[in-house]
DNA sequence: TTAAGTAGTCGACGCGTGTCGACGAATTCG
DNA sequence: CGAATTCGTCGACACGCGTCGACTACTTAA
C-alpha cells in the first residue's frame, strides 16, 4: 500500500493536551452545558482549529443517545417515483440540514416490516419521516412499539394520536368539480390511480375520489372514473375509452401524473384543442410537472415544499421532548389556473 | 409523560446472560471470526431471537471502524434536479442497500467545502459518491486529504488516478450530428446549459459541445449554439431566436431538459410539425422524461441505472481495500429513436 | 509419552464522547 | 464575618461493541 495511510483524526484528548486542560473541559466548551472562562475557551478553540478537530459522530451518538440522523422512508413501489414526489424529499432534506440533522434514505417497501424493525432498532436514527402512508399502515405500530419518534407525510385511517402533515384531499374533488361545473361541464372523466393502491388504502386516492363523487352528486355532474396504472400507455387507453362515452365527456381530471401524459397525447391525436374543445386539470403535481406538458395544466395541489418542511419541524419538536401538544397539519389546496380549462363546448 | 417510556433495546450483555455465555462469545457467534460450537451458537441465536436483539450500529462503528454508511453528494445547484438525475440516485441507493450499506444524502453545494470537511471528518460515513463533478472539483482534494474513499459519477480534468464512472460524452455530439447529417440537415440548433456551468467546467456540457463542434466541422454542418438557463422560459427564448436565423435551422439538439420543454412549446405554437417540418433530439434524459413531452423525443444518453450501480460497486471495492486496480468506466452512448427526427424539409 | 497444536470460551481493554460528582476559589447573603 | 452559592475545572465512568491475549480440554504428530 503506497500512500494510503489514513490521517488519524484528532480526538478530544489531543485538543485537551494541546490546550492544557482536561478532556471534560473541552466537552463543556463545546456544548456550553457548564460555564467556561473566556480565556480557556479561546485556548481550546484555537487548539481545535489547529488540529482541525471535528467531534466523532459515532462516539457522540453512543454517549449522548443522539445520532443527529433522521430517516426518510420513501417506498419506491407500484406508483413509481416522480418529479412531484421528489419535491417532498428535497424540501425535507433542506429543512433537516438547516436544523443540523442528516437525512438517511430508506427505499424499503411498505410491507417489508422486518427490515424496518431491524433498522429502527439499530439505534442509527433519531426519528423517521414516513411517505406513502396507507390507511392501515403496518409500519406505524412497529415504530410506536420501538419508541421511535416519527412524523407521517400522509395519514392513516385513524391518525388522531399521531403526528402528521398531509394535504387536505377531501377538498380537492369539490374544488375541481365546482370549477368545472361553473364552466358548464356535465360529463367529467377522472383518471385515478390503480385499483391495487386503492385497495391497500392509499389515502390520496381514496379521499380525493370520495370528494369528487360527493360534489359531483351535489352538482348534478356525471363522473366517469378510470383506475389505471401509472404508465403512459394506461393513460392512453383510459382516455380513448372516455372519448367513446355518450353523452360525450368534455373534461378530464387526473390524479395520475404519468397516465395524464398519455391522455394528453390521445387528445392531441384526436385534434381536440385545449381548452376550447376539451378541458383538463391535474391533482397534486408540481409546478414543473404541470409546465412540462403541452399545454401546461391547471392544477389543484399543495405546496410540496411546505409539507416537507413542516414534517421536519414536527418531527424535531417530538425529538426535543414535546410529547404533549398535538402536531397535525392539513394543508389547504392551492388552485393554479394555467389555462387548460375553459367553458364546455356546444 | 404518559406511556412514552422507550423500551430499552437489548444489548450484547443481555443476550450473553440469557444464553449463559460471555459477551465475547456472543460477538464471535455473530461475526464468525472465531469458531463456536454448534450447541452454544443455537443457544445464543435463540436468546437473540427472544430478546429481539439488534446490534447497535453506533457502537459497532465506534469499535469496528466501519459505519456501514455511504454518502451521496448531490448538489442541488444552478442546474436544478430533474427526473433523470433522480435515476442515478435511485440506482445507487438500491445497489448500496443490496450490499448492506445505507445511503446518506448530502445536498451541499460544490463550493461549500467547509461543510464537506466537517462532514467527512465526522467519521460518520465510510465512503462517498460524488455527483455533478467539475473539471477542477474542489471536493476531490479534500476527500483525498482526509483519506476518504470515493467514487466520482463524472470526471475531473485529469481523472487518471481517480475512481470514476461516467458517460462518454465525447461520442454524443458526433453521434447526433451524424444522425442529423444523414437525414440531410445542414443548419442545426443546439440548446446547451448555462454559461456559468460551462465556466466552472461542468464536464457533460463541455465535452458534449466539443464533440458537436468537431463533427459539425467535419460534416459541413453549421451549428447554432445557445447557452441558456435550465428554465422553460429560457428555452422558449432560445428557440424563438433559432427560428429567426437564415438559412433556417431545421433541427435542434438539447442538453437542457427544462429548456427543451419551452423549445417544444415554441415549435408547436409556430405550427411546425415534428418530425416532418422540424427535427428534435435530446441528450441524456431518461426514458420517462423523453416520453413525457409531446411528441416523445429521440435521445442519446446513458443507462443511468447502470452508472449508479457501477459507481456503488467501485466504491465498495475501494472500501474492501482494493487500492491497486484502476476502477474507471466510460459508458457507451445509447441511441433511442422515438421518432422526433426526420429528413430535412425542402 | 510428550510437545505442539486446535477448538471453544472467557475476561479485559479500547473506541471517543457526554455527563455526574467533587473540589477549590471567588462571590454573595444575612 | 461565617455560611451559602456560583464559577471554573478535573477525574471517573458509562455507552455497546470488536478484538486481543490467555486459558482449558482435546486432538494430532513425532
Amino acid at each position: 500500500m503506497p500512500s494510503s495511510k489514513k490521517p488519524k483524526q484528532a480526538t478530544r484528548a489531543d485538543v485537551a493536551r494541546l490546550a492544557g486542560v482536561s478532556e471534560s473541559t473541552v466537552s463543556y466548551a463545546l456544548t456550553g452545558v457548564r460555564p467556561i472562562s473566556e480565556e480557556t475557551r479561546e485556548r481550546i478553540e484555537s487548539a481545535m482549529k489547529e488540529l482541525g478537530y471535528v467531534p466523532n459522530a459515532m462516539a457522540q451518538a453512543l454517549a449522548g443517545k443522539r445520532s443527529g440522523i433522521l430517516a426518510l422512508l420513501f417506498p419506491v413501489g407500484e406508483r413509481g417515483f416522480n418529479e412531484t414526489d421528489f419535491e417532498y424529499v428535497q424540501a425535507a432534506n433542506e429543512a433537516v440540514a438547516e436544523d443540523g440533522y442528516q437525512l438517511l434514505l430508506w427505499p424499503n417497501a411498505v410491507e417489508d416490516i422486518e427490515s424496518l424493525k431491524k433498522i429502527v432498532n439499530q439505534g442509527l436514527v433519531d426519528g423517521v419521516l414516513l411517505m406513502e402512508v396507507r390507511s392501515e399502515d403496518p409500519r406505524v405500530p412497529v415504530l410506536i412499539e420501538a419508541g421511535m419518534p416519527f412524523c407521517l407525510i400522509g395519514r392513516t385511517e385513524d391518525p388522531s394520536k399521531l403526528t402528521y402533515v398531509d394535504a387536505d384531499f377531501s377538498q380537492w374533488g369539490p374544488l375541481a368539480i365546482r370549477h368545472l361545473g361553473d364552466l358548464g361541464h356535465k360529463q367529467v372523466g377522472y383518471i385515478g390511480i390503480a385499483d391495487e393502491l386503492i385497495n391497500v388504502g392509499y389515502g390520496p386516492g381514496v379521499r380525493t375520489e370520495t370528494g369528487l363523487h360527493e360534489e359531483a352528486g351535489r352538482a348534478g355532474i356525471t363522473l366517469h372514473p378510470k383506475h389505471v396504472a401509472a404508465t403512459i400507455r394506461a393513460g392512453r387507453a383510459a382516455m380513448e375509452e372516455l372519448l367513446t362515452s355518450t353523452p360525450p365527456v368534455t373534461a378530464v381530471i387526473s390524479l395520475n401524473e404519468s397516465a395524464m401524459v398519455g391522455a394528453l397525447e390521445v387528445l392531441a391525436s384526436h385534434d381536440l384543442s385545449i381548452p376550447e374543445q376539451f378541458s383538463v386539470m391535474s391533482f397534486g403535481i408540481s409546478e414543473i410537472a404541470a409546465n412540462m406538458t403541452v399545454p401546461s395544466q391547471t392544477t389543484i395541489g399543495v405546496e410540496g415544499k411546505d409539507l416537507g418542511r413542516m414534517a421536519d419541524q414536527y418531527l424535531i419538536a417530538r425529538l426535543n421532548g414535546d410529547n404533549k401538544s398535538v402536531l397535525q397539519h392539513l394543508s389547504a389546496p392551492v388552485f393554479a389556473d394555467r389555462g387548460s380549462t375553459g367553458p364546455a363546448p356546444e
